[in-house]
DNA sequence: TGTTATACATACCCCGGGTATGTGGGAGCT
DNA sequence: AGCTCCCACATACCCGGGGTATGTATAACA
């Protein structure tokens, strides 16, 4: 075999992309060789070589890849509707959204799990605080404005909340007894308020 | 070379999980070689072999031992002086200490980056929930007796906030401006006395 | 003191990521 | 149309690293 037309290239690079996230995120990072994802995609590993220099390069496209499909939604959460005139409303709106692709396996095992350990903890902090915490972030702003946080407590807040919800998905996850989105996000807006 | 008397062979354990623990700390889980290891051990392959059947269980037991150690300084701290008497003191201090840990270069490597990945999802959370939740889990339900929080909110309570400390511990780590073990403690005593 | 069990050492296997190189056909130029 | 170049893969190979099979000398126990 040899060269394609552009067009076959492209889809053989999607398909790639397409079955290494499927592969990931049932298999995990390590344990999902590379000589599967070019079975899967019907290739062979040079031409897997050919678009990424390696399989973490690979890895992290999706992880980028999941990360902007996430923040997509959430903007658009935020930004809808009746949210557009109370900030808190977007606020909370954008927690959902965050929460609910913290409940999803593929978001779990490729973002949460193996991101850090393959990325690096600097690498995994940078894109994820251009990502996820900039809606929290907003968000404890918007409250300090209103002055019902302390402006000196508006960072630690944002860690701590953006770090609840993060791990809220692995909770979910394990279908522990009385934790879903619904009550975690009830018991979340409970503190919200009471600090109203 | 041969066998070598019990206590020889106690110590050359312990100096395998020593260098281990190290090597695990600064380079994390899938960067170390066993080579390394036994390298700077002083022995061979071999030996690391005939105490750990494997790599992974060589980082389990690190992880396990890591754990272990912050439970007890957690518990002793819970349990000190004047805390005695007040359980809501006896949960902040036991906040206090998780909170110190995480902050910690090694327990953040080896327990909350790459414990997930290696012992994976199903394996950290078993253990997970057996240490540092169980503090957490105490002080949310003395809260619930108290009348203080709905009952139903106490387990997705339970988690956002163990979370939440959880992933304060790697702002810390990046020296995030205003995020201090201090700065975190103080907005998160202040989201509990709002609850009161 | 003889026997056994054990604490390693030595040599090896094999899987998996990555590389070096080949090749055949599409795209552009004349 | 035909020639050339380049590119999208295929093939073959390397090598590092986890793990194993086996050997061996000595501590421990009888």
């Amino acid at each position: 075999m040899a060269r394609r037309s552009k067009i076959e290239a492209e889809k053989t690079r999607e398909r790639l992309l397409k079955v290494a996230r499927e592969l990931f995120e049932a298999q995990g990072f390590s344990d999902t060789k590379v000589s599967q994802i070019v079975e899967r995609a019907g290739i062979t590993k040079g031409g897997l070589f050919h678009y990424f220099p390696t399989k973490e390069a690979l890895f992290r496209e999706i992880w980028t890849q999941l990360q902007g499909e996430m923040d997509a939604e959430a903007r658009q959460n935020a930004t809808a509707s009746r949210s557009r005139s109370d900030p808190y409303a977007a606020f909370l709106a954008g927690c959902q959204t965050y929460l609910s692709w913290a409940a999803r396996p593929d978001y779990q095992q490729i973002v949460l799990i193996d991101g850090p350990s393959v990325l690096g903890l600097a690498g995994w902090y940078e894109a994820d605080n251009d990502l996820g915490r900039r809606n929290v972030n907003a968000g404890i702003e918007y409250l300090a404005r209103k002055g019902i946080v302390a402006r000196k407590r508006v960072q630690p807040l944002a860690v701590l909340v953006h770090n609840a919800l993060n791990g809220a998905g692995f909770a979910m996850a394990r279908n522990e007894p009385g934790v879903t989105v619904e009550s975690v996000l009830d018991a979340f807006e409970a503190v919200l308020k009471s600090l109203r």
